[in-house]
DNA sequence: CTTGAAAGCCACATTTA
DNA sequence: TAAATGTGGCTTTCAAG
């Protein structure tokens, strides 16, 4: 999926990383390429994967859910069919923003965001409870944010 | 900054959080409001800061840099004066996605990304080296990505 | 809601590698 | 030859009156 970038690409994205509504006009004096080099170049980022997603990042606070809450999760075994059903809640579950697969003491780390701790017991009773494959699972809470983006260094090739 | 959101702008945002480059007249139509009604609230919203900023999600992948990298820094002491130059090299540093002082046994946590495991050890070393104040930081690697986003689930209302 | 301005989109001719 | 660029016209979207 590699799809080749060269130094506009790249260019490209680091702009778009930062503002994806800027206008393609704009976006080509920054890069120096006509609009509809910049145009076709989007549309194949886009077609390829490169971009994945364009979204509003919104306001957690404004949105009502301040709390951000990681979880540790260890299980008894890590099979792929006993794992299933966990990884199906954790799917369905939308306040649960990442969920990754580690390294280390823990099998699975959680980043989730709540409103309020009772929202969040309820979140962990969904996907933790009745399931016999969940040893334990390790709670601790967001203090401050500091930085917080998917945002991603680019090679300056 | 809670700017009283109703459930038609609540509507708008669960758009253009999964997408937000739909165009206003379809925002509206899925809304049930007229294009100038989305364009006004978008604008608001905008401005109030409940949409922080409109980013293309790239692929990790795609432009090398496979690796997701978790860091959990432990501090000899949290006072302000003495964490500040840490905060600022982690603020300088593009690699480090995401930063959170939490709650528990550590003091932050760290998401990082790497095109390989040197250049992580680059990042470590300009993060951690010669603060004294660091007492010591427990690395793990993310061996599979089962969500990634900064979505926020919306209220009915 | 209507209107002017701007942005996005596409076809064609041209260049470059 | 094949792929990519720029120009220009056309349509849609945006944004103000």
């Amino acid at each position: 999926m590699n799809a080749e970038l060269d130094s506009f690409d790249l260019a490209i994205l680091a702009i778009l990383q930062r503002d994806n509504l800027r206008p393609q006009r704009e976006v080509a004096e920054q890069v120096n390429l006509s609009p509809a080099a910049v145009q076709r170049r989007i549309r194949r980022l886009q077609d390829s994967g490169v971009i994945a997603a364009n979204t509003a990042q919104l306001s957690p606070e404004a949105v009502g859910r301040p709390l951000t809450i990681f979880i540790e999760v260890q299980l008894v075994n890590e099979l792929d069919a006993l794992t299933q059903g966990f990884r199906a809640r954790v799917a369905a579950e939308t306040a649960v923003q990442q969920c990754y697969a580690v390294t280390g003491q823990t099998d699975y780390l959680l980043v989730v965001t709540a409103g309020d701790m009772q929202e969040y017991q309820a979140i962990t009773q969904r996907l933790f409870d009745g399931d016999q494959n969940i040893q334990r699972f390790n709670t601790s809470i967001a203090l401050a944010t500091l930085k917080r983006s998917l945002h991603l260094p680019l090679p300056a090739r």
